[in-house]
DNA sequence: ATACGTGCAAAGTATTTGCAAACGG
DNA sequence: CCGTTTGCAAATACTTTGCACGTAT
């Protein structure tokens, strides 16, 4: 099952009813492996649906991310980033380039583990994580 | 050397001039083992220099930044947070309560020790990192 | 018919910038 | 004196909210 399909079932089985926006906003992210900004969002889902308004796009994101069906990354920059939380496990990290802003991504297998164990050993229950490493980009150094 | 005067030194040797407000701002992150918000910095400032505005707190905070002195943090919160970036090994992430908004801090060797060998593996100069775990804490779970 | 979804505009926050006055060398 | 730092206020930028209208059930 595609994320596609699996974000849009979730949606149905929690009482969400089809909208044009919020649909276009899950089609923009579907095709998208890693994040994408808010305004890149928007500016993506008018080309589908021009007379679309970003508040829009801001309900539909909040409910996505209510339901664990995307993950919010707070990169420092001006506005959030957002992507699919892929329930297989394409699970990443990102690279930011301080300089121009340019996200890549990464993911390794000793980090997930040493974190997993780190997240036991707390007093929180952890549920989430993110990773962020920051530097220059190969044309930036 | 106490971070407060490892600060002062590195802006009088990169040509600031002392000056009331980000001194305060200064006083306030080296009582501080871990982070806080801007508003937080701004009202402790104001308890010492009632009259300082919130924009010389956030000039003081971006020249302590570009000089490395001190970690600016996005955790997902309205505000950044920062924390005074110690020469000496204090170095630690952080855990973030979704409900309640509490932030605690944590180390692990293991984790640094992965997270440098991630990143030399890259293609980017990575000068630095935040892992930031969220869920509940004790209280809220 | 009823309730949810959407678009627009307005409101709310966080952060940055322009400028004149205060301050330190 | 002269350039830096500061406080205030205005400007920006991002995000949220209120409301009338469209749409699905």
């Amino acid at each position: 099952m595609t994320w596609r399909e699996h974000a849009q079932t979730t949606l149905r089985e929690s009482g969400y009813r089809p909208g044009g926006a919020r649909s276009a906003v899950i089609e923009v992210l579907a095709e998208q492996h890693c994040c994408l900004a808010v305004t890149e969002i928007h500016d993506r889902v008018r080309a589908v649906r021009p007379g679309a308004g970003i508040a829009s796009v801001y309900r539909a994101l909040e409910t996505l991310h209510e339901l664990g069906l995307v993950h919010r990354l707070e990169l420092g920059g001006a506005s959030a980033h957002y992507e699919p939380a892929a329930p297989t496990g394409d699970h990443h990290h990102h690279l930011v380039c301080g300089e121009c802003g340019k996200v890549e991504a990464f993911s390794d297998d000793r980090l997930e583990s040493v974190i997993d164990n780190v997240s036991e050993a707390t007093s929180f229950r952890i549920e989430d994580h993110d990773v962020v490493l920051r530097g220059r980009c190969e044309s930036c150094a």
